[in-house]
DNA sequence: TCTTGACTTGGAGTCAGCTCCAGCGTTTAC
DNA sequence: GTAAACGCTGGAGCTGACTCCAAGTCAAGA
């Protein structure tokens, strides 16, 4: 178990921010000792760390909630009611919608990065001339 | 030529935002009709569409500024002297950091696309079973 | 026991990036 | 010649994502 601090460092979020986070429903320390202290699970912080990469290719925090709402639910089950499917079905249009996106964006920074290497290229290459 | 409201419906700006990008210095509509009124070249369209790409890919204004901010320079020259010499330097290293950033960012992306995908494939799994 | 240090909360402040608005000036159509 | 349509400016307001702060709780050490 670790404390905010610990998660901190290991996260490279701020404290702030990991409160801030809890806030928005994006964590959730499941136990808190005397004095309302928050500990956190190595799941936890495995958990963080997604965030991070989710924020890292730059989703806003209500896309990665809606990205991360399903860990726990329809394993193991033969047949699914109506209320399961449509739950999934809005799940699926959400994360399909969210995906044309971060396509669209990957095609942008893909053209953005090879933009900058052809810039530096002809630095480079005006330095050695 | 256009007006601001042709290059808004071209470019998906909105009049405000093409304002606004002007005051902070990402495009220079060089002419104005009586009454200050704006006009675009295609050139100026053009530059609009590549600060949407860059935008797209997740850079701030900040860095859409730094990385645009050479256009024009040191273009057939044969000889470079020291100011120039420090100018592409401190360009060069601009922009290999904003590389670097872009490049982590790819990183990031392409693990949520799959990401995405798995979760995506799994429920469509859930439903067809 | 008292102090120190790490944590808590709620709320205010900050910054980027717009977005909206009032009040004004042209141009165009009738 | 006047009303409608379009544009201008300066400034206020808004949202998202933090960031900072004051006042309080709690545990451990001198």
């Amino acid at each position: 178990m670790y404390t905010i601090r610990e998660a901190s460092t290991m996260t490279g979020f701020s404290l702030d921010t990991l409160r801030y986070y809890e806030k928005m429903g994006l964590i959730h320390p499941t136990l808190r000792k005397s004095g309302g202290v928050r500990m956190y699970s190595a799941d936890h912080v495995h958990h963080m760390m997604s965030i991070k990469c989710l924020k890292q290719s730059g989703l806003s925090l209500e896309d990665i909630k809606e990205f991360i709402a399903d860990g726990q639910c329809f394993r193991n089950k033969e047949a699914l009611d109506d209320e399961e499917l449509k739950l999934i079905q809005s799940r699926m249009s959400i994360l399909s919608a969210q995906l044309d996106r971060l396509e669209e964006q990957r095609q942008a920074l893909d053209k953005t990065i090879s933009e900058a290497r052809t810039k530096l290229d002809y630095y480079e290459q005006l330095m050695h001339s």
